[in-house]
DNA sequence: ACACCTCGAGTTCT
DNA sequence: CTCGAGGTGT
């Protein structure tokens, strides 16, 4: 027991070396914090077990180097709300509307219309006129405490002047202004290192690094514009109390206007639009606020939102570029992607140099040819989209692109689009694009779960001929890995343990990983929880796989046919020498059952993340208790569970469809009672 | 036969 | 996120 111990803590004290010489060194941390934290706390954890085994040399031993890794968490005492949004006059002029019904007669009076900064929401303490916590949204019930980072920040005041309030509580926009975060690539350049992307991302950095003095060089800077809990100060409407502030010395911003009307607010929306790029710190859209806190009071909040306030989004941002070429990429079961080859442009916060394209038709659809200027934005603010061609800008001579025939790998082996089929597939067999894409899939998150084995090391293992199917995963030759470069026994041995807990992974996983076309996680679930073991499936016929609840025709012939080839079948006999788990446990299924069934027959979707769960853990917890938790909203959806970052897709179309939209308290709530609040 | 859910695949960049 | 396609119910 203890020797075990002993090596870990070597293994542990190595890595938190590591990484804080990646995080502090370079500024370039290879793995998240949180992970950074979990090592720095099992090893203060293995060391306070085995005092015998703490080393003087222990990075948990230096002084000086920020002992408190982990920002604490804050209970914010009011909770910091999101808002809803409006992306367009007939949505403002409904979030209106809706708040003038829910007024008993009379006008809501005048509007606050503020900018809406891209930055970071947080939360300042000040009692007794000193600052004393400072503190992030974080869900908007709990933050983190960020007190020693934002007393860096110089437009911030530390101490408020005489007859300041008991308590205030001043919500705000951290962000970084342009200037500085030019004056910081240039840095960045002049020391040969690279660029930061956006103005955002770099202040999200700032304000988490774990020295403050870090913090203190990169120029952050903050606008307030709402209060949380006060004490010994009257206010009767929102402006005033942003005059409030400004007179205790608290960063407001200028362009902050009080209109008269609805049409006013509009105008202010459109003149934000127009000076948008002109302004010195970036900004995604404008808020706009009934002034008197009365009428605020009388609309209340949603579980999530203030009626009293909307958002305006501001459209994305599109931009024109060169689309060099298409190219094509192939999926571990062959599928073959067309995308589009971009000259690198910044749209939306990043560059971007690809784009999807989908399949042949949408490229047609599109009517999009190498050498066109096309349009280009960020859908959902993420994934980057080529919305079609500048018709106006294409060469005389342009010709239609044509889907190529053949696989862009050495063996160029044909295409196929099958008849009724959308997409192009490569149907050789050995075609090493496949063999990656698979042993790629076989390792991801939701199959077999395989850490430190990425597409990097994928393609290396393959190149040097490790690996030639995914059952060699588990004979992999260590010592030809040892003496490549980037390996050290580390992380040979961190690649070995995690090949080896993989083996422990349940059927499902396991089927996941198979890479057997049509079944994916959900269905690949069904079958292993319907049949057991791996024999009995491989053993099933047609008919008895398609019995399964959920498994047609189509997917049930499609499990048949993998295990009828006999390349398939050698690879399960391999796995099944290297042991590998073949029974879905039981056991699962018994501790699902002791739970009350709470939500049988209903479904529950949920966007955003959870304070409490893991995106898997919420819908095994919503399984475990007898519901469904599928992806997306339908009118069969009970009700639309809330976290942080939620989706707006699946938040419009329950608001459509009149669906119930819950917190994560509300959420816990028919957890444990079926009820919903 | 059709509509409507769901599911799965591929995807971008930090 | 978006698209395509399988499964199920009417």
């Amino acid at each position: 027991m203890t020797e075990g111990a002993e090596e870990r803590i070597t293994e542990l004290i190595e890595l938190v070396r590591y990484h804080d010489r990646r995080y502090h060194g370079e500024d370039a941390p290879e793995i998240p914090d949180v992970e950074y934290d979990q090592f720095k706390r099992e090893l203060l954890e293995l060391e306070a077990a085995h005092p015998e085994l703490a080393r003087p040399d222990s990075p948990t031993q230096t002084v000086g180097a920020d002992p408190s890794t982990l920002f604490e968490p804050v209970e914010h005492r009011m909770p910091m709300m999101s808002l809803d949004n409006a992306f367009d006059r007939d949505e403002l002029r409904a979030w209106a509307d809706r708040a003038q019904r829910r007024l008993d007669a009379e006008d809501f009076g005048d509007l606050v219309c503020e900018l809406k900064f891209d930055g970071l929401a947080v939360s300042l303490r000040y009692e007794g006129g000193k600052l004393v916590q400072a503190a992030t949204r974080g869900n908007g019930r709990v933050g983190e405490d960020i007190t020693a980072n934002v007393l860096t920040i110089e437009s911030v005041p530390h101490r408020l002047p005489a007859g300041a309030p008991e308590v205030l509580e001043v919500r705000g926009e951290i962000y970084l202004p342009l200037a500085a975060f030019d004056a910081l690539n240039a840095q960045q350049e002049a020391e040969g290192k690279s660029r930061y992307a956006n103005p955002r991302n770099t202040a999200a950095g700032s304000l988490r690094q774990k020295d403050p003095s870090i913090t203190a060089t990169r120029g952050l800077a903050m606008w307030c514009y709402s209060v949380g809990e006060v004490q010994g100060a009257q206010l009767a409407t929102h402006s005033a109390t942003l005059e409030f502030l400004e007179s205790t010395g608290l960063p407001v911003n200028p362009e902050t206007v009080t209109v008269d009307s609805l049409e006013a607010a509009w105008q202010f929306i459109e003149q934000c639009e127009a000076k948008r790029h002109d302004l010195p710190y970036e900004i995604d859209g404008a808020v706009i606020k009934i002034d008197r806190l009365d009428l605020q009071q009388e609309l209340g909040s949603t579980s999530r939102a203030p009626r009293w306030a909307v958002a305006y989004k501001l459209p994305p941002e599109e931009q024109t570029t060169t689309l060099l070429d298409i190219h094509v990429s192939i999926g571990g079961k062959g599928k073959a992607t067309p995308f589009a080859v971009l000259d690198p442009v910044f749209v939306g916060g990043s560059t971007v140099a690809m784009a999807t394209l989908h399949n042949e038709d949408q490229v047609r659809a599109k009517d999009v040819r190498p050498g066109d200027t096309v349009v280009v934005r960020k859908a959902g603010d993420v994934i980057p989209e080529v919305l079609g061609p500048v018709l106006a800008d294409r060469p005389d001579d342009l010709v239609e692109w044509e889907f190529p025939s053949v696989c862009p790998c050495p063996h160029r082996e044909p295409l196929i689009r099958e008849e009724g089929d959308a997409a192009h597939y490569c149907r050789f067999p050995r075609c090493p694009e496949q063999l990656r894409g698979w042993i790629e899939h076989f390792a991801a998150r939701n199959a077999l779960d395989i850490e430190h084995l990425g597409e990097q090391r994928v393609r290396l293992f393959i190149d040097l001929g490790l690996i030639t199917d995914v059952a060699d995963i588990y004979t992999l030759d260590y010592d030809r890995i040892r003496e490549q470069e980037g390996f050290g026994d580390l992380s040979v041995a961190n690649l070995a343990a995690a090949i080896e807990a993989s083996k422990e992974q349940t059927l499902a996983r396991l089927m996941v990983g198979l890479n057997i076309r049509h079944l994916g996680d959900t269905t690949s679930e069904l079958l292993a929880d319907a049949f057991g073991h791996l024999d009995r499936i491989m053993a099933a016929t047609v008919e008895e796989l398609a019995e399964v609840d959920g498994i047609g025709p189509i997917m049930a012939e499609s499990v048949y046919e993998f295990f009828q080839s006999e390349a398939n079948r050698e690879i399960v006999g391999k796995l099944r020498t290297a042991e590998l788990n073949f029974a879905q446990e039981i056991g699962s299924d018994t501790a699902a059952e002791a739970l009350p069934q709470t939500l049988e027959g209903k479904t529950i979707v949920v966007t955003g993340g959870l304070e409490g769960y893991s995106r898997d853990g919420v819908g095994a917890a919503i399984k475990a208790r007898g519901g469904k938790s599928p992806g997306s909203v339908s009118s069969k959806t009970t009700a639309l569970v809330v976290g942080e970052n939620p989706g707006a897709s699946k938040l419009d179309k329950a608001e459509k469809l009149g669906i119930p939209v819950l917190d994560e308290g509300q959420f816990e709530q028919l957890l444990e009672t079926g009820v919903i609040s």
